[in-house]
Order: C-alpha cells, then structure tokens, then sequence
DNA sequence: AGCACGCCGACT
DNA sequence: GTCGGCGTGCTC
C-alpha cells in the first residue's frame, strides 16, 4: 500500500502521441541513472506503452508519478544513441514541436514491445477485492486479466511482473500432442454386437447380428446392412430390437494430424491442406479447420525467420585514392553527376568505415536514394562492415531486423530516409544529407521537419560532420567550406512564348494566347519537330507536365461559375479520366456536373496543362507513336519503354524518381512557368535545382532540354544555356537572399491559427501577433497575420503569422512567447517551412 | 492521437 | 426530462 519511497529522480519518457515527455518514477529498485535511449514500459491510461527515455528530471513535477514499470533495452546498448536523443531533443524543444511528434516521424520501428508479459500476486496480498479472479501467486500469462484491473493491482504496488524477450513471431497451425487432443475428438461412435443375441429377432436380424459379431463393428448402419448382406431396414430393426449397440471406441489419429505432426507447423489451414494433400493425405482447407477446432491442432505463434535484405551493390575498393573534400564540421559537394560525387565521396566513406566509425546517407526520395546505395553500399565490404538500407518502402520485419544489426554494430553504413536519421550508430562520424534543398526532405505531416535542420542537430550532438551533397546547393549551403564538381553538358534549347521570332504577315497580334496559338501550345512549333524527329529515329522523350490529370477548372461560359470544393476554398479540379472534378487540397470528389448548378446552362469542357491534355495533343501528333503517362493518378508500366523502345512519357515531377528511359533522346518542359509562378521565395531556386536535375537525369547521356516559357531570361534558365558554373547562380542567389534578409540570413517559422469559426481565427491570429509585439518582437520580426493562401480547408479557417529572426536562438524566444498562455484557437508552429512566403 | 467531460439544441 | 452533437482538456 505504501508508495515507493521518494526518489528525487525521475524520468522523461516520449510515447508515439503528440504530447511532449511525461515524468515517471525509475521502476522499482531501479538503481542505476536514467537509461537515455532505452525504451520502456509505462503505465498509460490502464494499459502500458512503450516510451523512450529522453532524459531525467528532479522528479518535483509536483504530482505523483508513476513508475516506469520494464526497461526493454540493456543500457549498454541502447535503442537510440544518447547523442541522437539530444540532438532531437533539442530541435524539438527550439521548434516548440512536442516530442512524441517528432519521435514518431523518425521511430520507424520499435513501439511494439516484443516481450512476453507474466504477472503474479505479491506474496500474501489479498487481492480479491478488485476482481472476482484476480491474478495469483502463480505466474500467469497478463493477457488473462484486464489491463485496467493489473494497472490497479500495480498501482498499489501488489503486482510482480516479470518481461521476457520475445523474438518476432508468426502465426503458424501446429499438431497438438495426442495426450491434448480432447477425448471426444479422439474416440468414435461404432454400431458393435450385443452378446448374447437377444430373443426375439426374425431371422434376417439374427443374420445381421451375428455378421456384426463376427466381423466387428461398424461406423454406420448402411456399411453394417452392406456387409451383411440385408436392407437397411432389417439393421434399423436390428438395432431396436437390441441386437446391436452404439459404443465409443478408441479410434486413431486422422491422417491429416499425423502428416501435420511429421512436418511440424504450416503458416495457415490452406497450406496445411495443400501439403498434406500434395503428399498423398487428402485434405482440403475447410476440413483441415474442422480438425483444428475439434483439438487436432493449435493455432501457435512460431518465430519469423530473418527478412531479405537489400544487397549492396558491389563497388571497387577505393583505399589510397585522394581525398579532397574538407574536413570541416558542415561542409558540401555539388555538381556533376551523381555517379562522380559518389565516387568522390567513396574514399572518405571507405575511411571513416575503415576506423570503425558510422556513417549515414539521408535521402529525400526513392530515385536518390537507390542511386545512393548503388554508388555507396559496397564501400561497406572494403571496410570490414555492412550497409543497411533503412526507408518506409521496406516491410516491417526488414525495418526491426536493419536497426537491430545497426544496434549491434554489424552495420555502420545506413543509407535511408528519414527512417534513418536516428539510427544508433555508436560512433557516427559523417552524415552526407543528398539533396539537401529538397522539399521532399519535409515531412508534411506530424512534426513538419525539415530533415537536413534535423540531421544538423544530430550531427552536432554526435561531433560528426555534416555533409551536403548534391546536384546543385541550397542558397543555405552556399557559405560553407565545399569541392564543385562543373555541371554535366546540357544542350537546352528554349522556346520563348513572350518573344515570337518575327513573323511580319501576322500584324498587330499581342494578345499571349494569340501568341500561344501561334507558336504551339502545349507543343510548340519547335518540341513538335523534334517529337517527329525522335518518332522517326525511334527513339525515346519525356515531356514534363505542369499538373498531373487535366488539370483544369470548370467554367460556366454564361455566369463565369467554377464549381467549388464544398470544404476548402479552392475551384474543384476536372480530371477527364474517371469524369471526376476532384479537390486537390483534401481530396473530394464529385461527378461533373452537366450544367452549371448557378444558371442551369452546359458548362464547358476544361482544357488545362495537365499530363492528359498533353498526352492527347502528343496522340494527335504523332498517330500510334506509344505514349505513357505518369502521375499520381496514373502511373502506366513502363516496362517496354525502359527495354528500350520508343516511346514518349508523359508525367509530372514524379518523373524524376524513376529510372530514365534509356535510349532518351528529349527532354521537353511544356511550361516552365509553372515552377515560377509560385508565392515562395525560394520559387526561382526549386525551377534552377529542377533544370539541373533533368540535365543530369540520364546518368551518362546528355538528351535534348527543351524549355518552353514566357521568361526566357530567367537567370535560372541562363546558367543552363550558357554558363559551367555550378555556383554561379546559387551564389546570386544566396546575396539575393541576404538583401531580402530571408534564410540562411534569417530564420523564418510559420505559425498556423486555424478554428471551424473564421472570426475566432483571425481574433487568435492577431490576438497572438499582438502578443508577440507586446513581448518585444519587433515589425520586422513578426509578418501578418494573414488568411491561409486556400481561405478554408476541410472546413477550418487558417491564418498565418511568419516569425522571421536572425538565429535560431532569437526564434526560440520568440516561439517560446507562444507558451505564456492559452490562444482560443488551434496553433500549429512550423519552424523551416517550405512554401508559402 | 484517443478519450472523457461538459455544454447546448432537438426530441420521446 | 434525455440523447447526442462537438469544443476543451488530459494523458505521468
């Protein structure tokens, strides 16, 4: 009854919810410090939960704390590096993000406790006051009682548990041994002679009772009749008149039991079915259930043989080969070609590796991330280590055995995505983050990371060096120390939409869809010609679409009508495909209307840029010319295109993470603007990063770059056509970034207030500025607030107030005035935001 | 995230 | 009177 005595330390424990961490008391007689990076068992609302110790507190909470009831992980070797924890840690205290959040984005794996869970009474505790069964001195299985009636029992300290690892188990049918079998199932009921015959049977039952005694007994009446030799019914009277009995008789194991119990477990009552049926013993799955539920079998829990890995790709040794790149703390790689940063980055992998440290990949996206393990996992086998792949893609049973050889120190060299980023590796000396200006590296959901700021910390905390690498450097990236490889060879050949060449009998045209007609849209005179080309050589393009679908709107051509989502503020989309109009803020969808619902007119068909208008214009083009499409919605097989035939590939930027076709001979952008015409300040950066990407998609040749646009002098586009230097434009725009005082001169946080009543949200939206003003941040600081871009989604109404400070530090003061009360409206802070400013 | 609690309008 | 919508708050 009396609580354990009062510990002053206590621990901070995440669980996988949106909650910050929560006090707990270490478990009972728990003596050694807090084990940062363990997971633990804790009491949560009746049940236990898996949790993760990241870090210890007083334990003055100022409430009773409950204690942590198992520590799944030996200290030793923990589940999370204690590095790992505080650099995460950190970011999430700085972001004003709760940790479980962030804790659930990067945990992949390891919420599950894989233990087996007995309880018992403590010795002489009467415990029959909480239930009519409550658990004994005996050891008993947990799953027996109720969690709320052991979280009880634990709860005045009457419990003893005791956790014993599990490994990863199946399901599997196994015989039960015939000892368990119930008796019932292992008898049959058999028609035997009663002796002496009975008086008064007519001849015929005489007959058959006395067959019945000499031949034994028999399953039924009709086998008793066949054998000796009368009508059924003479054996019915047999039987009635005494001259034969139903008993019980010992009857053997069916056949099937005895396959199963020679074979040991099957997966499922099918396979035991088509086995046994395969080997002679006829049985189907129904019957196999049956046996089952009669006590033939028990359905057991087997464990789960370890899953297939990626193997690495074999790779040569480059020990004694230069290493150039610094040695600096953040540092960076652009330029050139995958395959040859790869290469330039092999000999300091293969050394770090070869000094028995850890070394993480982080990729933003599936195509960067197989070339990354094609180009680094076999520098592993030169180090005396392994490479382990670590992403969403791979099946949980992959993910738990990856990081439990990662555990262990068997593999020091994960490549992965953001599943990876808090792999334990003991002693991490290099993160390499691919990409890093990708906006694929920001989780959209959940925490809203931006996974490089992530690695940043962790790398940080670990004393490892941060490495940038990739096609083209974050105007963020651009003052650190770094190696730049020249760009690949691109021949890119713009079509200028704003600037016709001269054409003197068209006269005063100047209206931009005149102009668009004239010149093509969306296949301009030029992509057309050299569409034929690439038809006529056979040989293979890629077009890339604005949008996925039609993309366009709906309109009344009377009452200019565009038909609405009905829970966000956007026009709904029409996709020709499925003859839908489709939201693409939250995904609704209706049928397309006939006539407009305002003034009853038809409506209009909607021609927009999207990848099936494309596709249809490249159909008219080139007649039986094989064209593919690829996007969200549809994504055809590619298979003939990437055997080599020709073809042409329709898509959006989805593209990027396929494999090129291999025999490409175009690469066509329809309209460049699309990446432009984008309210974010880092618009201009993402259509340079995109240009260069496309220019360095196929990994050896230099296919066609054709841009269609109304700003042909784009300074992002230039570069391409005639500059050989990597850093030329993302240096400009680093000092465009400076003068605007935007990242890396500053650190930018969204805030969204958003509430189902839009005059509550915009009163908490500029209640919250108010604040911010009133606590010191200056107009500089503080932009808005202003409506969400989409005025309502899914019924809610967000505002938006962008925190703008010059280091991190300021932002944290200035997130931190978020906490000194309570807002009348939901706030959801998103440090880094990509988007949107 | 769930889940309980509590507050208001629509009904037998 | 209660049933049930949803907004608010809590989880150690």
């Amino acid at each position: 009854m009396t609580p354990a005595a009062p510990s002053l330390e206590s621990w901070l424990v995440v669980v996988n919810l949106p909650i910050g961490p929560c006090d707990f008391a270490p478990p009972h007689g728990w003596a050694a410090p807090a084990p940062l990076g363990c997971r633990v068992l804790v009491p949560w609302r009746g049940a236990l939960e898996v949790g993760l110790v990241v870090g210890s507190g007083d334990g003055r909470g100022g409430h009773r704390l409950r204690e942590a009831v198992h520590v799944l992980d030996d200290p030793a070797s923990p589940w999370v590096t204690p590095a790992t924890v505080s650099g995460v840690q950190g970011w999430a205290a700085d972001a004003r993000i709760p940790a479980g959040l962030i804790w659930g984005d990067l945990l992949g794996v390891g919420w599950q406790a894989e233990v087996t869970h007995m309880v018992r009474a403590v010795e002489g505790a009467d415990l029959s006051m909480f239930a009519r069964r409550p658990p004994t001195e005996r050891w008993t299985d947990a799953g027996a009682f109720p969690d709320a009636l052991l979280d009880a029992i634990r709860e005045q300290g009457l419990l003893e548990e005791r956790f014993t690892p599990r490994p990863r188990m199946r399901g599997a049918v196994a015989a039960r041994p015939l000892d368990e079998v119930p008796p019932a199932s292992r008898t049959a009921t058999v028609l035997s002679a009663v002796t002496p015959a009975p008086a008064g049977l007519t001849a015929k039952q005489a007959q058959a009772a006395a067959w019945l005694a000499g031949h034994g007994p028999c399953d039924t009446l009709s086998a008793w009749a066949k054998g000796a030799g009368v009508s059924n019914g003479v054996v019915t009277a047999a039987l009635n008149a005494g001259g034969a009995q139903y008993t019980l008789v010992d009857a053997p194991p069916p056949p099937a039991w005895t396959w199963l119990h020679g074979h040991g477990p099957v997966d499922t009552y099918a396979a035991w079915a088509n086995s046994a049926s395969a080997d002679g013993v006829p049985l189907t799955p129904t019957q196999a259930g049956t046996l089952a539920l009669r006590g033939w079998a028990d359905t057991i829990e087997v464990p789960q043989p370890p899953p297939a890995l990626p193997e690495p790709h074999p790779q040569p040794d480059p020990a004694g080969a230069p290493d150039p790149l610094p040695e600096a703390p953040v540092w960076r790689l652009h330029g050139g070609r995958a395959r040859a940063r790869f290469a330039l980055l092999a000999p300091r992998v293969t050394r770090l590796l070869t000094q028995g440290r850890g070394v993480l990949v982080l990729a933003p996206d599936h195509a960067t991330l197989r070339r990354a393990w094609e180009g680094l996992s076999g520098l592993a086998a030169h180090a005396g280590t392994r490479a382990a792949q670590l992403t969403g893609t791979l099946s949980e049973p992959q993910r738990a055995h990856t990081w439990q050889l990662i555990r262990t120190g068997e593999a020091r060299l994960v490549i992965g995505s953001g599943h990876a980023l808090a792999a334990p590796l003991d002693d991490l000396a290099l993160i390499i983050v691919l990409e890093e200006a990708s906006d694929a590296h920001k989780l959209l959901s959940g925490s809203r990371a931006f996974l490089p700021d992530l690695a940043t910390r962790i790398a940080a905390a670990h004393d490892a060096a941060l490495a940038l690498v990739g096609t083209t450097p974050a105007a963020e990236s651009v003052p650190h120390p770094g190696a730049v490889l020249p760009p690949p060879r691109a021949r890119v050949h713009v079509v200028d939409y704003a600037n016709p060449p001269e054409q003197p009998e068209l006269g005063p045209l100047s209206s931009v869809h005149l102009r668009l007609g004239d010149q093509g849209y969306p296949l301009s005179h030029d992509l057309a010609r050299v569409l034929r080309q690439v038809q006529e050589r056979g040989r293979q393009a890629a077009l890339l679409a604005p949008r996925r679908g039609y993309s366009a709107l709906l309109r009344c051509p009377s009452c200019d009508h565009t038909p609405q989502c009905r829970n966000c503020d956007v026009p709904l989309r029409f996709h020709r495909e499925g003859r839908q109009l489709t939201c693409h803020q939250c995904g609704y969808h209706q049928p397309i209307p006939e006539r407009c619902d305002q003034c009853g007119d038809p409506m209009w068909q909607a021609r927009g840029p999207g990848t099936e208008w494309i596709a249809q214009e490249v159909q008219k083009l080139l007649p039986g010319f094989p064209v593919y499409r690829l996007d969200r919605d549809r994504q055809d097989d590619l298979t003939p295109l990437m055997r080599g035939e020709s073809g042409v590939v329709i898509g959006t930027q989805l593209l990027l993470s396929h494999e090129p076709p291999p025999d490409l001979a175009l690469i066509g952008v329809t309209l460049a603007d699309t990446w432009l015409n984008v309210s974010d300040f880092r618009a201009s950066e993402r259509y340079h990063r995109l240009l260069r990407q496309l220019a360095e998609w196929h990994p050896t040749r230099a296919p066609m770059l054709l841009v269609q646009t109304f700003q042909a002098d784009h300074p992002a586009l230039k570069v391409m056509v005639d500059g050989r230097d990597t850093l030329a434009y993302p240096a400009a725009e680093e000092r465009a970034r400076a003068a605007l005082n935007y990242p890396p001169h500053a650190r930018l946080a969204q805030i969204e207030i958003s509430a189902r009543d839009q005059h509550k949200a915009q009163a908490a939206a500029q209640d919250l500025a108010d604040a911010l003003h009133g606590a010191g941040a200056t107009a500089h600081e503080v932009l808005g607030p202003a409506p969400s871009p989409v005025a309502r989604v899914r019924g809610v109404y967000p505002y938006h107030l962008f925190l703008r400070a010059r280091s991190d530090t300021r932002l944290g003061e200035l997130l931190r005035i978020l906490d000194t009360r309570t807002w009348k409206a939901k706030i959801r802070v998103d440090v880094n935001p990509r988007g949107g400013l």
